[in-house]
DNA sequence: GTACAACTTAAAGTTAACTTTAAGTCAATG
DNA sequence: CATTGACTTAAAGTTAACTTTAAGTTGTAC
């Protein structure tokens, strides 16, 4: 199967225009053309599509995924560099992940503190909840005052 | 203790000017200023910074942050939005990092991959393993041309 | 073969979140 | 009380990642 820009921008659920920027600032050097000029992707072109859209969603800057895919197409000599790339970015996931985790608990004690204070009426509640009420993983964000 | 903007910057390590900036913004409705006309920190505002930064953090735009601090300024009303926002946040969350792990499982793919390149010394390796030496877990990035 | 929707390009515009600049003021030190 | 580093403001500048516009071309459906 091949398609247009169009029908690829819908199955990714992106924009058509946003493809064809990726195209112009050369994340998509395996994008063929038809004999009238169009851009024909087929099915396996959607597999790099994929891992950009990894690349990116992951945080990498447009010009680091555009040296990424020149590798791609520089061959074998670039292993080394297209693997440390991944594992660099893997790692930097794993790093972001474990800052997700931290956001969320203290999401998680911004809602029960509002729980807290929706039941009693008012936040002041929490001035006169005694700490040995507040569930023990909700401590470290009590201000010691 | 009292804080100026550059220490505060310092401990939180941003940049000064981004504070300046929040402060522009009204999102640091509790800051007061010294009779010069300075910035004062309190060791409570630090509290109110590390929320603000959670919710930077965790992907909410500067003005929906400012949303939230004007409804803490303007007191018990506001319980139900304050609660409903953090709930709203934290299951965004749950989902950003839900599609994280995506993204981690395919950075592990594409590792291994690399890794497998590698030590054969070409690209072309993986038109030649058979599916039975693919790690299960990686089957699903495998093409189906 | 003629509509017409979807494609093409280059160039300009948009947006968010800062950052820098310039000109001036504050506050701690010797 | 002068120096000096850190502060103040408003306004302009920066950057990334698109998005829109305008003018024109392609390809499919009737």
């Amino acid at each position: 199967m091949i398609y247009t820009v169009g029908e690829v921008a819908k199955q990714l659920d992106v924009a058509a225009s946003t493809l064809r920027y990726y195209d112009k600032e050369g994340l998509l050097p395996f994008l063929e053309r038809s004999g009238g000029g169009m851009r024909v992707f087929k099915d396996e072109d959607l597999s790099w599509l994929k891992i950009i859209e990894c690349l990116k969603k992951t945080g990498m800057p447009i010009k680091e995924i555009k040296h990424f895919m020149d590798c791609c197409t520089e061959g074998d000599s670039t292993i080394d560099e297209r693997l440390s790339i991944m594992e660099l970015q893997r790692d930097a996931v794993i790093k972001q992940m474990t800052e997700m985790q931290e956001m969320l608990d203290m999401l998680n004690y911004k809602s029960w503190y509002y729980e807290t204070a929706k039941k009693a009426g008012t936040c002041a509640i929490h001035d006169k909840i005694p700490i040995e009420n507040v569930p023990e993983k909700y401590h470290k964000y009590l201000q010691n005052k």
